[in-house]
DNA sequence: ATGGTGGGGTACCCA
């Protein structure tokens, strides 16, 4: 018997403006569950009544005013894991775990979003770019004093780590999102515990997107995208395979961030 | 080299 989970990720870049593009993300993938990055909606905002009409009754969601926020959407019962760090000592909504009891024990559902970490590569003169790398060292030290086991980690991590996950890697080497430093911590996060869900189905040499800016006039055209966007497995699990929604960057009014979901044995 | 486009919320900040 195989029992499998499809867990999609997608910054929405505001929940209640692409609502409706949800019903097509759900048409597309058919996930079992969604986790979202970049809601902007306060939790006495959220559209907590749409949602179990979506097929998605089961929700945890955190959100504020203007910037940020997760949530994780769910098709089976699911409850929020307790006491999880303030990571950088920010409460600003960029991380949400879910636990799902099933048959052969519970799995979490991490979901994260990474700071974008502004224009300028250097800590001593942009804060964002040190509050990026800070976050993703406190994060690689708490899996690292508690090994994740049945975890799923997705979100919008904002670092593009290998060489083909960017359109030219000697061009952004300087550039936000693969900077060596960047790529470095990312890695090193990954390696406590996880595996990329996604990469593992796909030659290193080939080039894989998840995200490609508003600023292209011809977005497909130009094709300067980054994989920015992530879903981890520890190795107890087993990732069947995966889907990039690259159609949902030519959905109207849609996200710059296109979903991907990994169908996970669990 | 620069600026290009979006969302939030109503002046800019953030991506």
């Amino acid at each position: 018997m195989s029992n499998t989970l499809r867990i999609a990720t997608w910054n929405i870049n505001s929940l209640r403006l692409r609502l409706p593009l949800l019903t097509r993300l759900v048409e597309a993938l058919n996930p079992d569950i969604i986790c979202l990055q970049e809601t902007k909606v306060p939790d006495e905002l959220f559209p907590d009544t749409t949602l179990p009409e979506l097929g998605y009754p089961h929700f945890l969601r955190k959100g504020m005013k203007g910037y940020n926020g997760v949530a994780i959407l769910s098709r089976v019962p699911i409850k929020q894991v307790p006491d999880m760090p303030l990571w950088c000592g920010k409460d600003d909504c960029r991380h949400i775990a879910a636990q799902i009891d099933l048959p052969r024990g519970p799995l979490i559902v991490h979901n994260f979003y990474v700071p974008a970490g502004g224009d300028e590569p250097d800590r001593a003169i942009n804060v964002k770019f040190g509050h990026k790398l800070d976050l993703v060292a406190e994060a690689t030290a708490w899996f690292r004093a508690q090994p994740p086991r049945r975890a799923v980690l997705v979100g919008d991590l904002n670092i593009a780590p290998l060489e083909h996950d960017v359109w030219g890697h000697k061009q952004l080497l300087k550039v936000v999102s693969h900077t060596p430093v960047e790529v470095k911590g990312l890695l090193e996060w990954q390696s406590e515990g996880f595996i990329d869900a996604v990469r593992q189905h796909v030659p290193h040499e080939q080039k894989l997107y998840t995200w490609w800016s508003y600023r292209n006039r011809d977005w497909r055209l130009s094709d300067r995208g980054r994989r920015l966007d992530h879903v981890w497995i520890t190795p107890d699990l087993t990732s069947n395979g995966f889907e990039i929604l690259k159609d949902a960057r030519d959905w109207p009014q849609t996200s710059d961030h296109v979903p991907v979901c990994v169908e996970v044995g669990v």
